[in-house]
DNA sequence: CAGGCGTGGTA
DNA sequence: TTACCAAGCCT
């Protein structure tokens, strides 16, 4: 190593110092500088952002993580909340089952823990939707504790490191006891962010930028020229194709019948239009037979989502309504308060090809 | 442990 | 267009 300058520093005071010159700059995050100014990071801001970056990305969280600070500042704020009204905000950014165990959490801290996040991960794991990684997470990035914080990002890092061939997730515990070992016990909470801010920047999933990475010299994969090999994952099934219907129901004024999804499973919790299940084979039907009640439906379109687990068509029809007390456990939702209903994509979509048909029609006719 | 659970971006 | 992926958690 001689010429490589710091090749015979430790591994973490090699990723760190990378870290302190290369580090992304992101709105939850306290900087390297801020923080050996003595700058603490608020835990609420750490958990509200894990939470919001569980399997998403940091692009999508941005304008998320920035509307929900602004409305709700701290930990009292949110369990102060409707839940009704965080669902709301969450709208969009998926996985909606977050959302609800945010604001439980939320309760909890506030009510059981005086609006102090604990500092263990032991403690932090008992609320609900802080796992393995994310009580890690907070404990090292909001209270600096010498913890192995292991996400996506670490686990592909270190199984090129040590060219780990077992496959996901077999190779988890071999991960944490490598990161357990080389971890800084100077700068934990710089460290799980450096580990992670490597892998999202230098040690990517497609052609990594190993020039550039301060663990080069340490990386059996790297040696043996098989980065992209790691971390070794099983194949992953096929999506089955799902079918349904969607009712668009329209108001004269333009407000748009919607009603409430149970609270648990698929989209729970979040509003939709009125529709058939989604696993009906309505290819020799018309789809009309659930609709929600007798109107004049027409087919206007069809609109296809991806889900974690299945793709789905849905056959999307309108009815021009006149003025009609809404069914039970349904509303009428005004234009000007159709976006900021808890619409989760698939739904914002239906709504669109609807009103989207209507309008080219008019235009047509 | 395996499978349910969203969405948008990229190659 | 298909396939994979992004700071995982819960049951």
């Amino acid at each position: 190593m001689a010429g490589c300058g710091t090749g015979d520093l430790p591994l973490a005071d090699r990723l760190l110092a990378w870290y302190d010159r290369s580090h992304r700059h992101l709105p939850w995050r306290v900087s390297p500088g801020d923080r050996r100014a003595g700058i603490v990071p608020d835990p609420y801001r750490v958990w509200l952002s894990e939470i919001m970056l569980q399997q998403t990305t940091v692009a999508s969280v941005k304008s998320y993580y920035e509307t929900f600070l602004r409305r709700w500042p701290d930990i009292g704020a949110l369990a102060a909340a409707h839940v009704d009204d965080v669902m709301k905000a969450w709208a969009g950014l998926g996985y909606y089952s977050r959302a609800r165990n945010l604001k439980k959490c939320a309760e909890t801290v506030a009510g059981r823990h005086a609006g102090i996040f604990p500092d263990t991960v032991a403690r932090l794991k008992e609320l609900p939707g802080i796992g393995d990684y994310t009580a890690a997470a907070i404990a090292a990035i909001a209270h600096d504790r010498p913890v192995a914080v292991v996400d996506g990002n670490v686990e592909r890092v270190v199984a090129r490191l040590a060219a780990i061939a077992t496959p996901l997730p077999a190779a988890k515990p071999a991960i944490r006891a490598f990161v357990e070992e080389v971890l800084s016990r100077d700068r934990p909470g710089d460290f799980a962010q450096a580990t992670m801010d490597l892998g999202a920047t230098i040690c990517t999933p497609r052609r990594p930028a190993c020039i550039l990475c301060p663990l080069a010299p340490d990386c059996k994969a790297l040696a043996a020229g098989t980065q992209e090999a790691f971390p070794v994952k099983p194949d992953k099934a096929d999506k089955p194709q799902r079918r349904g219907a969607a009712f668009v129901a329209v108001r004269a004024d333009g407000a748009v019948l919607l009603r409430q999804r149970r609270a648990e499973g698929l989209l729970g919790g979040m509003s939709e239009v009125p529709g058939s299940a989604w696993n009906a084979r309505i290819d020799g039907s018309t789809g009309l037979e659930s609709a929600p009640f007798a109107a004049d439906w027409k087919k206007c379109g069809a609109i296809t989502h991806t889900f974690t687990h299945f793709r789905l068509t849905l056959s999307v029809y309108r009815a021009e309504i006149p003025e009609k007390e809404a069914p039970p456990g349904h509303w009428w939702s005004m234009p000007a308060e159709l976006a900021g209903e808890a619409l989760p994509t698939v739904m914002k979509k239906a709504i669109e090809a609807a009103i989207e048909g209507a309008t080219k029609k008019q235009q047509q006719g």
